[in-house]
RNA sequence: GCCAGCGUAGCUCAGUGGUAGAGCAGCUGUUUCGUAAACAGCUGGUCGUCAGUUCGACUCUGACCGCUGGCUCCA
């Protein structure tokens, strides 16, 4: 046998174990969730149940109680569970006919709604102890399977997802296979928590929030905005080298301009209400898309113009309900970093492409490496025609398949006018959030009747392809701020350089490597108070700036700087000629982990 | 918007039915120091807002606003 082979065979039967592992907790989750509804119900006899599957890293269930939870309550029932696992219960899987289970699960309204939409002769359901649920299985074989678990929140949820329907209460908890793996998913979590962007934004002096001004407004300080700027900066430029053409768009419009687009019909709930002006309505907007439209529509286009790119840094205001706003990640005025391109039929699929590899750059320039990939299709609400949604759905496929790109798909979950592909990006808890987004859309271009001028002379229809590569300006810098806990590459950081001189005779020497560096837009910071040395590299340290220049006789005397590195290692003496071109290469390199 | 929790100095937090404290930050002074916090003094809060209960509320109740975790939503 050769080598390649027995390779083959070992990573073979390695994915397999590892798929195997995944299995084996999800079902122990599972089982936990039935364990904890059981320990509920012998505390709350008559709740009533909803579901309890099996999540990432735990589980959760949903239930109808007497009163509403509190986290005090969690540890009763933790406490239940325990003695529930110490009792090896088995569980017991049956099969039995609807009929018979409807009338098992008298006076469980959720349990029997779903044995209804089953809608099967035969169900199965599960037993441990004093408690039988509804459910397909798999299980553990007994409870004492359940080795480690910690409830960690409650929360209420709508029944079936359903904001019509009752809201229940959610318990959640997480299990894994062994005590050691639990508290390492709890430390982990607990460091996440700490480079929480909110909580950097405070710390590190980069944007504040504020609830007399409004919620979901964002202040970005200038540490925070020296950093949005060199992101901007950077994303100019790579439009501008793709064949993109930037361009600048007002804040408002009349309100007939979304009645055109249909965005007045199906999103006037999450727009800010009109202002009057000259006795006719304008509205604050809340995309930029019409307004590239009509720049579009200033002139006749030539088949031979397409595509044209228009990009812009666009301002956009949305009213977002005020349960789901978060930091930055979740706001109600925004910058995107939208383009529209407008194009032939024919140029869909290599438009489409160079956008996603746009994007695939740009996350990439940042140090992004884990994302999703989505293509959402066609909701329910939608406007056009069903063949061209698949048109566009296909060419945005055919993109994912060619580039040879994972991607899950989000039925129903694209946008009105249009399918798209969308880029999740983490945040430090594992919540994804959306970043960039791609659109193929032929609905706009009728709406406005966008057209160009073919090659047989004729008038055709224009396909726009409505697209952003970092999302928003707010969500993306969280994210960043989240995915670097603060410590911003060099080149990104607001502050790369601290001068430090040791005592007040080294101040003017450390002024003129100050002025030196600043002369050669390097963003230098010169600590002249009369504070400690130890002082200063410790609040350089906290604020993450990634150079500390310390100063003192020996190196006033040949000209030199001792070096710091945030990481804490101290570089020693070298010559100041040195320490810039080191500064120079790492900047203009844009490395993402070297100082 | 819905469910639950929370809201005390710039920040992190303690506290009680009888009109509030700590550390850090800030200010003033002393210190001039070699790789993560020098020392001393001082300033600072109508305890989220508005009502109600009470002789008296920061503390109890209600409404509202905001935040946190979820749910729903996210053009």
């Amino acid at each position: 046998m050769n080598c390649e082979r027995l390779l083959f065979r070992f990573e073979g039967s390695c994915e397999m174990a590892v798929e195997d592992k995944a299995q084996k907790l999800e079902t122990m989750r599972h089982s936990a969730s039935h364990v904890m509804a059981e320990a509920v119900k012998s505390i709350f006899p008559d709740a009533k149940f909803g579901i309890g599957p099996a999540i990432e890293d735990g589980f959760y269930y949903d239930f109808e109680l007497p009163r509403p939870l509190a986290v005090e309550d969690l540890p009763s029932i933790e406490a239940k569970m325990a003695e529930i696992i110490a009792a090896d219960q088995p569980f017991k899987r049956e099969e039995i006919n609807s009929k018979a289970a409807i009338k098992l699960f008298n006076g469980q309204p959720y349990k029997i709604e779903l044995i209804k939409d089953l809608g099967e002769e035969q169900i199965s359901i599960y037993t441990n102890g004093e408690f039988t649920d509804l459910c397909r299985g798999p299980h553990v074989k007994s409870t004492k399977e359940i080795k480690a678990f910690k409830l960690t929140s409650v929360a209420g949820a709508y029944w079936r997802g359903d904001e019509k329907r009752p809201m229940l209460q959610r318990i959640y908890g997480v299990a894994f296979d062994s005590r050691a793996d639990l508290d390492a998913y709890l430390k982990k979590i607990e460091e996440a928590a700490k480079r929480d962007h909110r909580k950097l934004g405070k710390e590190l002096d980069l944007f504040s929030l504020h609830e007399e001004a409004g919620p979901g407004l964002v202040y970005w300080h200038p540490k925070g905005a020296t950093v949005r700027q060199l992101i901007e900066d950077f994303w100019k430029i790579e439009h501008r080298r793709r064949g993109y053409d930037i361009v600048y768009s007002p804040h408002i419009a009349k309100v007939h301009l979304w009645e055109i687009s249909g965005h007045w019909n199906f999103y006037r709930e999450n727009m800010y209400s009109p202002m009057e002006i000259d006795g006719i309505e304008y509205v604050v907007k809340p995309m930029n898309c019409p307004f590239h439209i009509l720049m579009y529509k200033t002139q006749m286009r030539s088949y031979r113009n397409l595509p044209m790119r228009y990009a812009e840094l666009g301002t956009v205001y949305r009213y977002e309900r005020s349960g789901v706003l978060h930091g930055l990640a979740r706001v109600r005025g925004f910058t995107q970093d939208d383009a529209h391109i407008f194009c032939r039929p024919d140029q869909i699929e290599s438009e489409v492409k160079d956008v996603v590899e746009l994007a695939q750059f740009m996350l990439k320039s940042f140090g992004f490496s884990e994302y999703e990939m989505m293509l959402s299709t066609r909701p329910e609400k939608y406007v056009g025609e069903v063949k061209e949604w698949d048109m566009a759905t296909d060419a945005l496929r055919n993109v994912l398949e060619k580039l040879k790109i994972q991607y899950k798909v989000d039925p129903g979950e694209g946008v009105f006018y249009g399918p798209k592909i969308d880029i999740k990006l983490k945040d430090a808890l594992g919540r994804l959030w959306q970043g960039p987004t791609i659109q193929v859309d032929f609905q706009m271009p009728e709406r406005f009747d966008v057209n160009y001028i073919g090659e047989d002379g004729q008038e055709h229809r224009t396909v726009m392809i409505h697209r952003t590569v970092l999302g928003s300006m707010e969500r993306f810098f969280a994210c960043l701020a989240e995915h670097y806990a603060g410590a911003f590459p060099a080149w990104l950081a607001p502050i790369q350089v601290v001068i430090i001189p040791i005592a007040d005779r080294h101040g003017d020497y450390a002024e003129k490597l100050f002025k030196d560096l600043r002369s050669k837009d390097v963003r230098v910071q010169l600590d002249d108070r009369s504070e400690r040395m130890n002082l200063k590299i410790r609040e350089a340290q906290l604020n993450k700036i990634p150079y500390m220049l310390i100063v003192g006789d020996k190196e006033m005397e040949s000209g030199a700087v001792s070096v710091r590195l945030r990481t804490g290692e101290d570089l020693g003496a070298q010559s100041f000629a040195d320490f810039e071109k080191r500064v120079k290469a790492v900047v203009e390199s844009r490395t993402l982990d070297q100082l």
